[in-house]
DNA sequence: AATATTTTTTAGACTAATCTAAATTTGATA
DNA sequence: TATCAAATTTAGATTAGTCTAAAAAATATT
């Protein structure tokens, strides 16, 4: 049984090492948490000592199998309740992630499971990312960052690397969401920048924004 | 924004305030969060900082009106959660309290506020208890407990007194529930047990288990 | 390779919530 | 009303999680 800080760490970490390659060091973590780098060394030693991280001093941390599946309970709770609050409860996509990141501390296996079967199962939530399923079990079709898209191969939006509100209105605003199809026209060599065609709609977006939307091609 | 555990004492103290009149004493609040007089002596101080109680050395508490509020916010997300649970969830009457108590302390009014749309304004929750709306308000009906229905006068169960698993259990396994027709056909003077007839079924039930249902004559 | 910078850890302190044990107050009983 | 028992509070300690400031290690730079 874990804390919600230990929870939270786990969690922050690993996510962390899905972009890094395992291993995870103590200031990227500070930075997710918002602690101090020092209150994490500390917390590296507590969860070392559960077993849940493998640590070696100066060296960061990475996840032992344990520690992943930890990890994974968590993160189908968070996607479950997101996708509950979008389907059910009026919810927005960027309005969703404050609120699952207190649901997801919510211990029943019972309510997890019941959930998911209320929601018919679903394998991915309200951004596009998947939902491990009871065996903690998930799987991420392949896609490709919208910069990687060739020109004029129609592509479907899949999901979002920032998921920050601020983004996700923003894709709102230009009718960008999970199963847009979209088609780049043009791409200015100048700055990167890209002329697309979104739904019913053509326009404008910057590189830093296609950066962060996933495609199915 | 109250902690965890300052919501579980103000919850605490307007529980036991129902059924003492206004004023709650240390020992009873320790039984009921499970610590120590001396945990809950402090606790109220804090509380009484926080102006949600008002304290007097040695002469308990009473909420303030502020902690009534906070109460009542607290007890109405407890029921939604509850009727939630068993509506939609496959929960049953007796499982759901453990899990309610996680999510009563989850914060966010939009949430609340749409749960209750999605459940239909719901005005009581599975035990029957009543759940406060969008402005605090509720209103129980008048009900008696059914060792004060009179002989041969129909009544229907509309609540509990006693919430225990075992009890809750111990009701479904004689079919006896929220809305289920209650007759007393003969009362025993010895030991005050009665012979009643329940839905369809006639039954002897002690008098410990007759103080323990609520009935609407 | 020596030095400087950055990262990480250690040491020691703080807060919230708890505990035990001792002291105090209340109120019940003789 | 004096005494005793029960309830309550105080004092001091403990734990989890955090912090700051200083020390140590790793990494980058000259």
């Amino acid at each position: 049984m874990q804390t919600l800080s230990t929870e939270d760490y786990i969690k922050a970490i690993y996510h962390a090492s899905q972009s890094a390659n395992g291993t995870v060091a103590t200031t990227s973590i500070a930075n997710k948490i918002g602690a101090k780098p020092s209150s994490v060394t500390d917390m590296f030693k507590k969860l070392s000592e559960q077993k849940l991280v493998k640590y070696q001093k100066y060296q960061g941390v990475s996840l032992t199998n344990e520690g992943v599946k930890t990890a994974l309970r968590i993160v189908r709770k968070h996607r479950l309740w997101e996708s509950f609050l979008v389907s059910h409860l009026n919810f927005n996509w960027d309005e969703v992630h404050q609120v699952a990141e207190q649901l997801e501390h919510i211990q029943s296996e019972k309510l997890t499971n019941e959930l998911e079967r209320f929601l018919d199962y679903p394998t991915h939530d309200p951004h596009g990312d998947p939902i491990p399923n009871r065996a903690l079990f998930m799987k991420s079709y392949n896609k490709i960052l919208l910069t990687e898209l060739p020109l004029n191969k129609e592509g479907v939006c899949v999901g979002v690397k920032d998921n920050s509100s601020d983004f996700l209105r923003y894709l709102d605003r230009r009718q960008i969401g999970i199963g847009t199809p979209i088609l780049i026209l043009h791409r200015e060599d100048f700055d990167q920048s890209l002329h697309i065609q979104a739904g019913n709609s053509t326009l404008m977006i910057t590189q830093k924004t296609a950066e962060n939307i996933y495609i199915k091609p």
